[in-house]
RNA sequence: UCCCCGAUAGCUCAAUCGGUAGAGCGAGCGGCUGUUAACCGCUAGGUUCAAGGUUCGAGUCCUUGUCGGGGAGCCA
């Protein structure tokens, strides 16, 4: 007989029914007459499976006795209607194999409330909590919404690389890639060549797929990047990881209009797919994680995100009367204060922001007309900050190239970038959606460090 | 990296002016029970983050470090 998914028993099992099931035990409430009650969760739901173990059953007596919280077993027999409140049906057991004990007096996991800064530091047990199997779930959920938005529109999915040799736009610092000898050239303290290096020239880890997806967004089409990215960054916040998954469409003959439809229909449609897909833990996050989600997440589904040009974002900002801690005026960047005045108190919904001063971009976005603003958009949501950055990129070499001066980087070293302005040249457009922040915003758990399975940040690689 | 706060039982926290280290949860044992955050009783459980200093005496005060939390910057 092969192994059923609670999931799926809780859903449709039918009473009379004979069936066999794996998983932890969450809970075990004992009873002297001869019975006890174990609470199953094989992961496949956030409810678990109430089994019931009588003194038919052979091994009884030992087996409930190893039997303590986070033991694994196994289960076969027949699915009851439960007279008991809670749970529509119940497993009658007729065998029970203990696979794994857990000994009580050391498993970190007791059934009692954890905090999630003590979860953290058993990241290798906490995917059978509650919270972490749910959120284990709506990533996995999200996930596959993100694949289906494109794979249904046409969008091809390109694997841009992790490891880099170009400095890609200046984003943030880059970990360094190398086979050198750290400990050997500490001792010879000489200039390093790195064309001794693997691959003859320094290397790193992307902080970006975007400029190698833009070679295909000029030649297959639409297409988008969905990886891994890497920042050496010294943030300690709960936004920011050193690691984290990054979705980064690209389009061609996209103007920014275009790049901001796209982009909002995109997380209103991943949005409501993973409330359709995941149902059950996103109630429990409304529950217990965060009151206001799920009204929240229906608001912004249902309404038109705000459009607002950078310009009219400073006039509303310098007419608010609000006191804030950095004075705001046109040509500097907004500061997260001033992103959660315009999303959570002005506007209470996300804002597009776009046109935003060139100064302040970097050097592919394209130049307006009026020879101050970049054609770069932000989405910015409630209690998140900014989730999506993208722009319009430039597509003219000449003004490409003046830009690369102005911003102090090397035309050689962009030279298959600049080729594509070179060769066939098409107005482009594309964003980067950070698939972490959008996790915050769908479960409404408050720091980044627990919506990835295994967070790197400063200081912490374990597991 | 900067500012603020913290580190005491397995977990979450208390400990008055610097004077014998406490509770709840969890765990163990017993009882009770178609239970479900089960319930009732009892018991065990401590190098107070580390190193140094002040003091008759330090969980408590001082210095340095490590780690954690919140905020800021960098950004997704």
């Amino acid at each position: 007989m092969s192994l059923s998914k609670i999931a799926k028993l809780l859903n449709d099992g039918q009473p009379s029914q004979e069936v066999e099931v794996a998983g932890w035990v969450r809970t075990k409430r004992e009873s002297k007459q001869s019975f006890a009650f174990l609470e199953l969760n094989d992961g496949s739901s956030m409810t678990g499976l109430q089994v019931i173990v009588d003194d038919a059953v052979p091994g009884f007596a030992d087996s409930i006795k190893a039997i303590t919280t986070g033991a694994s077993v196994r289960v076969a027999g027949k699915l009851q209607e439960s007279p008991g409140k809670g749970q529509r049906i119940e497993l009658h057991a007729a065998r029970l194999n203990v696979l794994g004990t857990a000994d009580a007096q050391t498993y970190p996991l007791q059934k009692k409330r954890h905090s999630f800064e003590f979860l953290r530091e058993i990241a290798h047990l906490r995917p059978r909590t509650n919270t972490f199997g749910a959120i284990a779930r709506v990533r996995n959920a999200l996930c596959a919404a993100i694949h289906n938005f494109f794979q249904s529109r046409g969008f091809l999915y390109i694997h841009t690389p992790v490891i880099t040799t170009s400095d890609c736009e200046g984003a943030g610092t880059m970990f360094q890639v190398t086979t050198l000898d750290l400990a050997k050239l500490a001792q010879l303290k000489t200039e390093i060549d790195y064309g001794q290096d693997f691959f003859g020239k320094q290397a790193s880890l992307t902080v970006s797929g975007q400029l190698e997806a833009e070679i295909f967004a000029c030649s297959t089409g639409d297409c988008y990047t969905f990886g891994p990215t890497f920042r050496a960054e010294n943030s300690n916040t709960t936004r920011h990881l050193a690691e984290f998954w990054m979705v980064e469409p690209e389009m061609p003959f996209y103007e920014l209009k275009d790049n901001m439809d796209l982009a909002e229909t995109f997380i209103r449609t991943i949005l409501s797919d993973v409330l359709v897909a995941c149902p059950e833990d996103m109630e429990f996050f409304n529950l217990r994680i965060e009151k206001t989600i799920l009204e929240t997440l229906r608001n912004i589904i249902d309404n038109d995100f705000i459009r607002l040009p950078y310009t009219e974002a400073i006039e509303i900002l310098e007419k608010s009367g609000q006191e804030f801690e950095f004075p705001i005026s046109w040509g500097v960047d907004l500061q997260s204060e001033h992103e959660r005045f315009l999303t959570e108190q002005h506007f209470q919904q996300p804002v597009i922001l776009y046109d935003y001063p060139r100064g302040i971009k970097p050097f592919y976005m394209r130049c307006n007309d009026d020879g101050k603003t970049v054609r770069a958009m932000d989405v910015l949501v409630p209690r998140v900050g900014e989730i999506i950055g993208g722009s319009q990129r430039e597509e003219r070499l000449d003004v490409l190239t003046e830009r690369m001066q102005e911003c102090g980087l090397e035309a050689e070293d962009y030279w298959w970038y600049l080729d594509l302005r070179r060769y066939g040249s098409v107005p482009h457009s594309g964003f980067g959606l950070g698939l972490e922040r959008t996790l915050l915003l769908l479960t409404g758990m408050a720091n980044i460090r627990d919506v990835i399975p295994f967070p790197r940040t400063p200081k912490n690689a374990e597991f």
